[in-house]
RNA sequence: GGGCCUGUGGUCUAGUCGGUUAUGACAUCGCCUUUACACGGCGGGGAUCCGGAGUUCGAAUCUCCGCGGGCCCA
């Protein structure tokens, strides 16, 4: 290997772009053709904003951390990159841009320029992308706006209507009057606010109600059967006041009658608990509300005001008739469109649903490998708490077209046959006639939910109608926790109902990042911190290591910049171990070396290493690998092995020298090749310095089992901590670490002191024997693990007892194999093992220091 | 109101199928420019492990009750 003079310092922001633009996208590319075994990871589409923020930073370092690793392991690799285009910010975003509505310009045009917007907008997070150097595989791209994508998303729609899994129907529903849309449950957020309950007379009963404009659409009194003040009226007929109409009394256990007055008005529809009502009790429906939030004719004098209007007025209206008679502040979660934070209401119109088959999909969601497992429970949660079918129709205009028209002459629906998709049916009509014989038709205007589209992202990476091979199911699904609900949920219900099989074998959850204030990251709190900062300040593989080291896998983390900057000095700390290993390894050739203790040492901690990484890797606990990693390189190669070696490097035995260059060499590589999943750039500047290939085409380091030997780091370990002792002792009396010492005495058990001698500057002498001072036991350490279990309540007692007694007596009987002692007025018999002792060194009072070691005596003369 | 997670030196964190001396990082203090590194080395101080009760010979760890934080939901 040639070698130059490194520079003292790493500079990323030289190193990271020259690798950047030497690596080939074909690197990661997927072979559909390769006999080794596949990896497909089911990789998120992010919605196409523009902006690559850190939450998606570390759900895709998380990603390549696997990618990569998995490479090494040998594994057909696929890391696809997906773009969820559609959906409503985007149409929200093109209106402000060209400062229309969407109703303004025809469909076709609009649909144009939010096609547009996406594109640019992808080009920009494709470039943060590469930046963080995320081994993507862009040969297998997806854009779900483009007609390759959406056709699939309409296969997989005319699929499902055929198995009778997709139906149209009037159902109640959530809806955004502002956005004029059907919404699913998924896109409610709840807020606490406060509003009014009012108590007001109903005929012969008193109701309390939070919704006053909805009784024009009361259908229903109801009351508990177990509340005694009520029961004479359940089955009689009142009349609504106001409006006039009548509904009957009813009765039903889910009302409380501590609530109110105990009478609950069943609107249509106030809250999803009148719904449930509604479906269960057969009430006829009252539509008060119209798809814009404003009366219908049925609110009568109110018709046309909007919903915040009608409250008010019939308010006033029923306090100045004598009709509410009490009013109170009542905390409320209201239910908000995701989007514009409108309160949503619930109309029954007529809709496209998806079929939920909870037990399905919790069986099938068993099937897979959780991590962290307990995520799992937020899906199950959810599953079986599902009361309605999924919506999937939407009233907006860039999203995937449902394929179907309706019959002019009869009304009959036309579902697309799959050979005519894609297609869109506002811009073609049916290449047949309806069965009535009419060839006129009128397009379903509604689109798709944008979940449609994404929740067959596994499907499209396994070439699921692309190829005859489908490699279902992919082996992982790499998400955030907070879309389990949605993206986890619906993915499993689609793969499961077009394909039968569960979607991925392992998912792997990641968490929120939150800003260095521990709060989540938002504008208004000002703690936002975008990708591209923090590589201008210390470059991506630092950032990349703040991913790995923040937090276990699943849980939130907090950006912290000083993760950011200890990944840096970490880097600059390898970087220079490698600066001073690459001299050493000028004209060396590996092959058989004479190892002494301390070379056996560090090559059997780094097995240990490799054999814990592996492990861990599998694991997904990408902190432990990493902390594992930079603790071996920093503490037990750099500050110990290297201080160890260093008198041989520069000294004039050839093989002893030899030792140490081989293994170096060895840990220098395996520690470029570790690192590379977690820091590339990094990783492949080191390895370019041993090798003239790139690191990521190597294979991860294997285990060397023989290498792996206790004894070898039991006389290393011996080795470490006497050195570590002199130095100590010569901190501790104010001397320079090479400062000459005088001559120095080990009594005891031990091999190899040339390294010692060698690192500590003196001479050493191995001595035989006891060293000419005494010691004495000056204290009893009880051994609880031994004591413990084997006297159980007793065991208080002991300890107390062997606290109290002399220690010198103790030692003496666990020298003759037992130990006696009263205890809770018994006598005890103990092992000698039941004990440590604690001693004390007596000196003769020369001029000698000692230092006791792991059972050796070191004997130091002061020069 | 429910579910899941969580509370450990000043700050962040490991340890959590019980075993008495609680891990590491940052910060802090002292010493050291010793042929890779002062973005470094050596050493020190600093935690009754949120509070209370219980189980146990023994609890940061298990149970229950509080209190606080996060996420998801009703």
């Amino acid at each position: 290997m040639s070698v130059t003079q490194l520079p003292k310092e790493y500079n990323p922001q030289e190193v990271e772009p020259r690798w950047m633009g030497k690596w080939q996208d074909s690197m990661n590319y997927f072979d559909w053709d390769s006999k080794k075994p596949q990896y497909i990871i089911d990789t998120p589409p992010p919605y196409p904003t523009g902006n690559f923020h850190i939450g998606n930073a570390l759900n895709w370092c998380y990603i390549d951390f696997v990618a990569r690793y998995k490479r090494m392991r040998g594994y057909n690799v696929m890391f696809p990159q997906g773009w969820d285009c559609h959906g409503l910010p985007t149409e929200v975003k093109v209106e402000e841009i060209h400062n229309i509505t969407k109703n303004q310009v025809p469909r076709t045009e609009f649909r144009q320029m939010c096609e547009e917007l996406t594109v640019g907008n992808i080009e920009k997070m494709r470039n943060t992308m590469r930046r963080l150097a995320f081994s993507i595989d862009w040969s297998n791209e997806y854009i779900t706006m483009k007609p390759e994508y959406y056709g699939k998303t309409q296969h997989s729609f005319v699929q499902m209507y055929n198995k009778d899994l997709i139906y149209r129907s009037d159902h109640p529903n959530n809806w955004c009057p502002r956005c004029e849309t059907a919404i699913a449950f998924a896109e409610v957020e709840y807020e606490a606010r406060q509003t009014t309950l009012n108590y007001f007379h109903f005929d012969k009963l008193d109701v309390a109600t939070t919704r006053p404009e909805l009784l024009a659409a009361c259908v229903a009194v109801a009351v508990n059967p177990d509340d005694d003040r009520y029961n004479e009226y359940v089955g009689q007929e009142i009349e609504v006041p106001v409006f006039g109409h009548k509904v009957k009394v009813l009765s039903d256990s889910d009302v409380d009658p501590n609530f109110g007055t105990g009478v609950v008005m069943i609107c249509t529809f106030g809250d999803k608990q009148d719904v449930r009502w509604w479906a269960e009790l057969g009430l006829p429906l009252r539509k008060a509300i119209d798809k814009q939030g404003t009366m219908t004719s049925i609110a009568g004098k109110y018709e046309g005001m909007s919903l915040a209007d009608c409250k008010e007025a019939i308010t006033t209206d029923m306090k100045y008739a004598g009709l509410i008679y009490e009013q109170e502040t009542l905390d409320q979660n209201v239910g908000l469109c995701w989007r514009c934070k409108t309160p949503i209401e619930i109309l029954s119109e007529r809709q496209w649903f998806v079929k939920i088959d909870a037990d399905d999909i919790i069986s099938k969601s068993s099937e897979i490998n959780w991590a962290p497992p307990y995520m799992e429970v937020r899906l199950k949660n959810w599953t079986s708490t599902m009361e309605w079918d999924w919506c999937i129709s939407r009233q907006r205009i860039f999203a995937t077209p449902i394929p179907v028209w309706y019959c002019d002459e009869c009304s009959e629906v036309m579902v697309a046959k799959e050979e005519w998709l894609p297609l869109d049916p506002n811009a073609s009509q049916p290449p047949e006639a309806c069965k009535c014989g009419s060839t006129s038709f009128s397009p379903e205007e509604d689109v798709l939910d944008t979940w449609m589209d994404s929740s067959i992202t596994a499907l499209n990476a396994a070439g699921w109608l692309s190829r005859d091979d489908v490699r279902m199911p992919t082996q992982l699904r790499p998400q955030g926790h907070d879309i389990i609900r949605t993206w986890a949920f619906y993915s499993i219900l689609r793969s499961s109902a077009l394909t039968g099989l569960r979607p991925w074998d392992d998912i792997i959850i990641n968490g929120m990042v939150l800003g260095d204030d521990g709060h989540k990251m938002s504008k208004s709190l000002g703690n936002i911190v975008m990708p591209e900062e923090v590589i201008k300040e210390y470059g991506s593989d630092a950032f990349r290591q703040w991913a790995a080291i923040g937090g276990a896998t699943g849980s939130d983390i907090m950006f912290r910049w000083k993760d950011v900057v200890a990944g840096n000095r970490f880097q600059q700390k390898l970087w220079s171990i490698v600066r001073f290993c690459m001299p050493h390894l000028e004209y060396f050739q590996p092959g058989e070396a004479q190892y002494r203790t301390i070379d056996r040492w560090l090559l059997s901690k780094l097995n240990t290493l490799i054999k814990e990484a592996t492990a861990s890797m599998d694991a997904y606990q990408f902190d432990e690998t990493l902390k594992n990693i930079r603790s071996f390189a920093w503490d037990t190669l750099a500050d110990n092995y290297i201080e160890l070696v260093k008198s041989r490097l520069y000294g004039d035995d050839a093989e002893a020298k030899r030792a140490a260059q081989q293994t170096l060499y060895l840990t220098v590589d395996a520690l470029a090749k570790m690192l590379a999943p977690f820091i590339p750039y990094f990783a492949d500047e080191v390895f370019s310095q041993l090798h003239d290939h790139s690191v990521h085409t190597e294979a991860w380091p294997g285990v060397d089992e023989s290498a792996i030997d206790a004894a070898a780091e039991g006389s290393g370990e011996q080795v470490k901590e006497i050195t570590a002792a002199i130095r100590r002792f010569k901190s501790d009396n104010g001397m320079a670490l090479n400062a000459p010492l005088g001559r120095l005495r080990i009594y005891g058990r031990i091999g190899d002191v040339a390294d010692i001698a060698g690192t500590v500057n003196a001479e050493i002498e191995v001595m035989a024997g006891e060293p000419e001072f005494e010691y004495r036991v000056s204290g009893v350490k009880p051994n609880m693990s031994v004591i413990g279990p084997k006297f159980r309540d007793k065991a208080g007692a002991i300890i107390g007892a062997l606290k109290s007694a002399d220690a010198a007596t103790i030692a003496e009987q666990a020298e003759a194999g037992a130990i006696s002692i009263e205890a809770g007025g018994e006598t005890i018999t103990l092992e000698p093992d039941s004990v440590a002792f604690e001693r004390e060194i007596l000196s003769e009072g020369h001029a000698v220091n000692v230092l006791e070691v792991g059972g050796v005596m070191v004997v130091v003369e002061k020069a």
